[in-house]
DNA sequence: TGTTGTTAAAAAATCGATTATCTGTACTAG
DNA sequence: CTAGTACAGATAATCGATTTTTTAACAACA
């Protein structure tokens, strides 16, 4: 067992990153809104220098835009950023789809199901949404995973986070609710059958729905 | 003219985003190389503070890797990434393409003709190569600029910088080159007659093309 | 010989303070 | 009044120095 397993010690800037991440796709931020650095160094516990890395890597992932001299503001919800983000999310997440279809070894299944059970399980009550998101965010990477690509994920991941802020920031839909949750359970079946052309489909639907739902944030 | 013409004052950190992103797609920092934050302090002339912000938004786009607690590095020539790169490309500008040619109008026709002459026009002499790059960089996203997302020529814009790493360290092959030249010419006609199809077909063409130059590079 | 431990030097990350820029408000001239 | 200007406070960007962590060199030991 010599194998060495390097600390995965975070720098804060690192910390900072994931922590506002989270927090900008999950809605804790008004949308719009100036980013007061100064409150956030309080919020966070941090210093000057590593929160500004880490706004610097948040404006170049997206999540935050950087006006020279202005500071950083929370991008607006915008019904034709979402429709971007929603078609983008169709044809590469579709693309990403066939390709770990045909790609996905007897490992992807297992995790696959893996995924879609824990998911299955989960309650969806006010108090653990963040939970259930994770879980959420794990099953559709797991479903895409073995794509062969890795800008494709790389851009899939950036789609999401995008994509979320909008959906998070949506009133919920109950009953469009219970169809999104019935088609994970479908596509993991779809895709152990390997029924590229049906999976692909089931999928762009499914994004197409989820779509519908998070258009009730900027309506 | 009452039009309030904002001085687009670009911050230090800005400048040397900009700075190194060109020198970084244009190979003069050796690839996998440490980047030695003391030495660029020196040659860019600027304070720690903006660069460390640089860095961290290079790595966010992809240009440089950072670990944890031990900098940045410049990533590897891999021959696997640059047949990932090379695919997104096909598929990515492909599809954009497509997209516009069904909504270019009639100023986009004007550009792109434009676009087309200045980049048959210029020498590729050794020592205006950085202008022919220039151009051809332009041409190439004038090409797909009216698809209609934002999102798309983004991934699009991140892929060039990422194949043109490869294809500037590349030796060059003359001949090949010639057809490629060639191509240009003709995929402003394809554009400029609609055909979706064919202008397609020969843009993937003219990646696969680029890409077996560029392999060049990790051999 | 090869492994482990110690420590000095180098490099990265962070902090605290300074400088530059912007923003809003009050004031002035037309 | 209105447009323009000047100033003060707030905010952003940058600098210089400090702290933390890693790297490398070398010695002690099995």
């Amino acid at each position: 067992m010599g194998v060495l397993h390097r600390k995965e010690s975070a720098t804060t800037a690192s910390r900072v990153f994931d922590a506002m991440r989270h927090d900008l796709v999950n809605g804790r931020f008004a949308a719009g809104e100036k980013v007061a650095i100064n409150g956030l160094k309080e919020q966070y516990q941090v210093g000057l220098s590593p929160l500004r890395e880490a706004l610097n890597r948040l404006a170049a992932y997206g999540l935050l835009v950087q006006e020279n001299q202005r500071g950083f503001r929370v991008p607006r919800l915008d019904r034709r950023e979402l429709d971007d983000v929603a078609g983008m999310r169709r044809e590469l997440e579709g693309m990403a789809l066939e390709r770990a279809i045909l790609n996905g070894d007897a490992e992807w299944e297992s995790e696959l199901l893996a995924a879609a059970h824990r998911l299955k399980r989960a309650d969806l009550s006010p108090t653990k949404v963040d939970e259930w998101e994770q879980l959420h965010t794990r099953f559709h990477s797991t479903l895409v995973a073995p794509c062969g690509s890795v800008w494709l994920l790389r851009f899939i991941d950036q789609l999401h986070d995008q994509f979320d802020r909008y959906r998070r920031m949506a009133p919920g839909v109950p009953e469009v609710r219970k169809v999104l949750d019935a088609q994970h359970g479908e596509l993991v079946e779809l895709a152990l059958e390997r029924d590229v052309k049906a999976a692909r489909a089931l999928l762009e639907d499914h994004i197409e729905r989820s779509y519908e739902v998070a258009l009730g944030s900027c309506k």
